[in-house]
RNA sequence: GGUUCCUUGGCCGAGUGGCUAGGCACCGGUCUGCAAAACCGUAUACGGCGGUUCGAAUCCGCCAGGAACCUCCA
């Protein structure tokens, strides 16, 4: 397996060449939704980032095994203050299951995910469903010395562990300008240090999601279960840890020392994360309620969407931008990404019906080394992106006549456009499902027909009262040399 | 306040020392019955001030502006 992937670790700051701990075999772990709400465009981007990656692993001959979480504990309160969903509203007027809200956001967020066509993972472990390993992790820290009891939870004790290891080392922190810049909240007393962070909580009455332990009937700290099913699903040592930026600190910091804590040894290789999706400059968030959720964006019922943005579109705004940037939303970006997007499937499809010629006028060699050479720099996405338009360029030209392509050269676009196109970046065309229906294009097809007749005998009124009505329709006609081309 | 990071043309967004990224918008042209699409071409840039260098958007310093994180909050 010759090749020279790299991706920038969190870890250490710069780019390193990726090599597994078991080639071919990838471990790589991403946290995922916690399953209370719709999916805003914020959760797009770390799925989509590492449904990327899971892509290009397996397109370089990896066995990846991908796991993702489903957080479905421990934050589901029966006072959960997030009440404008009127869902969630009802689901706790009519006092319904956790679990039957859990469900309920899950559906949405795998359908969202199908969407904006994100593979689905190898295993997505849900957290409650992982009580037991989550409770034996937690004994192998107390039983490490890592940990203590207080009022019924257990707190990890990270002053004793930085003695031993480097708590921080992840976020660039250290431990005593922590102590001092940590806020006060309530609870605190039960710590010995601010800087302390639960394994186990005890549950309080209000809690509805409770479990019985050792210590007492409560519920997992949030970090345990990603240390927890992680290393049960990948091995006590695994090669990619991924997730956004913001989880860097404290949650990614706390599940290495966690793992570190109980194993004596570090769990994950490379920690990935993605960058914030930003409105006016801002990251758009849950707590700051400034979020659009993907299906107000799909739908366009957002006052500030002028319109609505199918999933690819959105897919594809998020790729042109590199993971480890911010990346501002507006109404006017995405409608620049919708007309690009349309612009690069367009032209992949008119690839499809070009005509070979003996020779071939324009190079078209280069281009699968130069996309293979973007994604192997950290997934660089934008590049990838600007190489296969400047291929659509050429491919155009073809079309229009003014250069020519060898079999040999069309067939290799052919198969650099699919390979990048659709199996790496993840891109199709959307309406795809409504126009394969044969007889419905034939139907269409005819229509034009009569119309290309019409303009022949110059009857414009005829030809341009049909153009117009399917226009209406929502169809988009285009007149070419040899005919013309439409979509929906 | 602390830590880290960012500031590129009208908009989005690559680029870490020298060679036009790319997309959208704009303008001019080709094509077309008209339109759309496509193609060709022009223009607009590197927050400010200094420094290093033959040469800096790219390295260093200062200043200005902005962001993320600073623990149960998801």
């Amino acid at each position: 397996m010759e090749h020279t992937l790299q991706i920038y670790n969190t870890l250490t700051r710069k780019k390193e060449v990726f090599i597994p701990i078991h080639s071919p075999n990838v471990g790589l772990y991403v946290c995922g939704p916690t399953v209370y709400g719709d999916a805003h465009l914020g959760h797009a981007r770390p799925a989509i980032t590492f449904d990327l990656l899971f892509r290009y692993l397996t397109h370089l001959g990896y066995k990846v095994r991908y796991v993702r979480n489903i957080t479905d504990v421990g934050h589901l309160e029966h006072d959960a203050d997030e009440g404008e969903d009127k869902v969630a509203k009802k689901a706790r007027v009519e006092q319904k299951e956790p679990m039957e809200i859990v469900q309920f956001y899950l559906n949405r967020y795998r359908k969202a995910m199908e969407q904006l066509n994100v593979l689905p993972p190898s295993i997505e472990p849900h957290a409650s469903g992982h009580i037991m390993e989550q409770i034996e992790f937690t004994q192998k820290i107390i039983d490490a010395g890592f940990a203590y009891q207080s009022e019924g939870s257990v707190y990890f004790d990270v002053e004793k562990y930085n003695k031993q290891y480097h708590y921080g080392k992840l976020s660039g922190r250290n431990i005593e300008e922590l102590l001092e810049t940590t806020r006060t909240l309530d609870g605190q007393i039960e710590k010995k240090k601010s800087v302390d962070f639960a394994l186990w909580k005890k549950a309080s009455p209000e809690h509805i999601m409770r479990w019985k332990s050792p210590w007492s009937d409560g519920f997992p700290g949030w970090h345990m279960e990603c240390s927890a099913m992680g290393t049960k699903y990948l091995g006590e040592e695994f090669d990619i840890h991924g997730g956004g930026m913001d989880l860097v600190f404290p949650h990614h910091e706390c599940e290495i020392a966690q793992s570190t804590a109980a194993l004596g040894k570090e769990t994950v290789r490379y920690w990935m994360h993605n960058n914030m999706i930003t409105i006016n400059g801002q990251k758009m968030g849950k707590s700051l309620g400034n979020f659009i959720t993907l299906d107000e964006f799909f739908g366009g019922s957002h006052p500030l969407l002028s319109q609505a943005f199918s999933a690819m579109t959105i897919r594809f705004f998020i790729l042109q931008a590199h993971y480890r940037s911010t990346v501002d939303f507006s109404n006017e970006a995405l409608q620049a990404s919708e007309k690009g997007l349309n612009k690069l499937l367009e032209t992949y499809a008119r690839l499809q019906k070009i005509t070979p010629s003996a020779t071939s006028t324009i190079d078209v060699s280069g281009l699968r080394a130069k996309c293979e050479e973007a994604m192997k720099d950290d997934l660089n996405t934008p590049i990838v992106l600007s190489h296969l338009f400047e291929a659509s360029k050429a491919i155009n030209t073809v079309a229009d006549g003014k250069a020519s392509l060898s079999a040999k050269d069309v067939a290799e676009l052919k198969s650099v456009f699919k390979l990048f196109v659709e199996d790496i970046l993840g891109l199709q065309q959307t309406t795809k499902d409504n126009t394969q229906h044969e007889a419905y294009q034939k139907a269409i097809d005819l229509l034009l027909e009569l119309r290309l007749e019409a303009k022949r005998n110059k009857d414009f009124a005829l030809s341009d009262k049909i153009r117009n009505e399917l226009t209406t329709l929502g169809f988009s006609i285009k007149d070419t040399k040899e005919g013309f081309e439409w979509s929906l």
